[in-house]
DNA sequence: CAAAAGTCTTGATATGGGTCAAACGAACAT
DNA sequence: ATGTTCGTTTGACCCATATCAAGACTTTTG
């Protein structure tokens, strides 16, 4: 069964960060006064390149000029907005979307921990999308000037803002893909295979979830109505295939999820 | 009236090149032997960044380390190739698009002359979609190595790259507001405003447009299905908002059509 | 604690676009 | 020139999803 009662701690994007509790404790200093460090990060290897060399590495400490807190429901930043920097994701979930001049608005993606956002900013110096923090949430804020200035010294680091951004490129490759020609089920069963594949990558369970975001937003971001999605989410559990209770799902039948979203050929 | 007979000379996607074609002449060499050389290229301001000093122009013209042809229907790169370069699109006109384990297919994009394709390859060492010319065509190659080794170098490139990559992430952001949220009609529409916006800015006219694809690959970049595309071109046709005759279009009613993608407020 | 606002589920009905089918025209090969 | 293939148009019908509506549950606010 699902308890959704005592899950709100354990499923938590932000799991304490091991390797600067440590340091606080025996310096006996707060957190405000610890150098921002991403050598110091457990989430260095999201959003960092790997194998640095321990000189490479000092320099990459001086990216992230500050932190910044985001409310749930805060926008980090907003269509228009200059751009000045790009954001790694500390703790939080995060939406982006665009709005259309007649109002209409399409979510385009969801962020978690160790994801990076704001390169939308890049082409025009202003931001072209809106990021609003779904839950409460904590960013690195890494000044797009500095990134480049280092880019040029760190050839690593300069691999991987590429890489960063071509990644980007062929995830929404992926949504137009699942928008042009998936039905809704596929849609709903791809979008929460991604998603319980990224938290997994994080540490998190394989089979269970805790949605962040509404199911508008869902359907926003999948081109259906809302009523569309809870229609799915209710054929699934009908199915077997998974347990709903509100926005904790529980993954019963993953084989079945995949089936859906690559139907098997038909032996 | 449309003339479609006259016009395969005049909408040519690949104006000859004034700036290159004296040189030819005067040298009396063949186009082979031209040096390839971005300076000399009459799209440098659609592909390379602007305001270079001579010096970094130079080191620039070591970009392009070989051109190469491609014959409508044939392809450029394939999901799995190793990624070695970006291509810059020098003549013709290309699709990109992505299919799915069980067949489904979703073109991601058409191309023209001065862009730039192949930046799915980048996250993944291969590339992640199909890259196929739509007529024959011409790119000029850029291996990713030096695009990088250069990019150290020449500020004003590392910052084009960027932009670039960027611009492809907002393009993208842009399909997914209109599969997720556009009715056939009105994709349509911003298909083809886009289109003419596009060839207008390489000198061709801003009403009338040569498509180089078939209405069933519109119909996969607009998450329609091809009879959709058809009904909705003589709807079009209907309204005096265009005249249509096979794949050439006159756009008669700019002014309507940008009404339908953005429906101006109800006074 | 109660009221209010927000979110989710479910049912009934409507509709935009998909599917199937036929015919036409253009391009191409023999 | 003539048959063949491919792309396009159009009609008839159908279905997946949207729309509208009501009620239940949850969270927030006073």
């Amino acid at each position: 069964m699902l308890n959704p009662a005592n899950s709100e701690h354990s499923d938590s994007l932000a799991p304490s960060d091991p390797s600067v509790a440590p340091l606080r404790q025996a310096y006996g200093v707060n957190a405000g006064a610890i150098k921002i460090a991403c050598s110091n990060c457990n989430l260095r290897e999201l959003c960092m390149p790997l194998g640095l060399s321990p000189e490479e590495l000092e320099k990459i400490d001086g990216l992230v000029a500050s932190r910044r807190r985001v409310k749930r429901g805060a926008q980090l930043f907003r269509q228009g907005d200059a751009f000045t920097s790009l954001y790694a994701i500390r703790t939080g979930f995060f939406k982006t979307c665009v709005a259309s001049e007649d109002g209409r608005e399409q979510v385009t993606g969801f962020q978690m921990a160790g994801e990076v956002i704001g390169l939308d900013g890049i082409v025009s110096d202003s931001h072209s999308c809106n990021a609003i923090a779904l839950e409460d949430a904590e960013v690195c804020v890494m000044p797009f000037d500095r990134i480049e200035e280092l880019s040029t010294q760190v050839h690593a680091l300069q691999r991987h803002v590429h890489k960063i951004m071509s990644r980007e490129i062929v995830r929404e490759n992926g949504v137009m893909l699942l928008l042009g020609s998936m039905r809704a089920e596929e849609r709903l069963a791809a979008f929460l295979l991604n998603l319980v594949q990224r938290l997994h990558a994080r540490g998190f369970s394989q089979s269970e979830l805790v949605l962040r975001m509404t199911r508008e937003e869902i359907g926003s971001y999948l081109g259906l109505k809302l009523e569309t999605v809870s229609r799915a989410f209710s054929k699934f559990v009908d199915d077997g295939i998974m347990e709903v209770k509100q926005r904790h799902v529980r993954i019963v039948n993953p084989d079945a999820l995949r089936d859906i979203v690559n139907p098997p050929p038909c032996v």
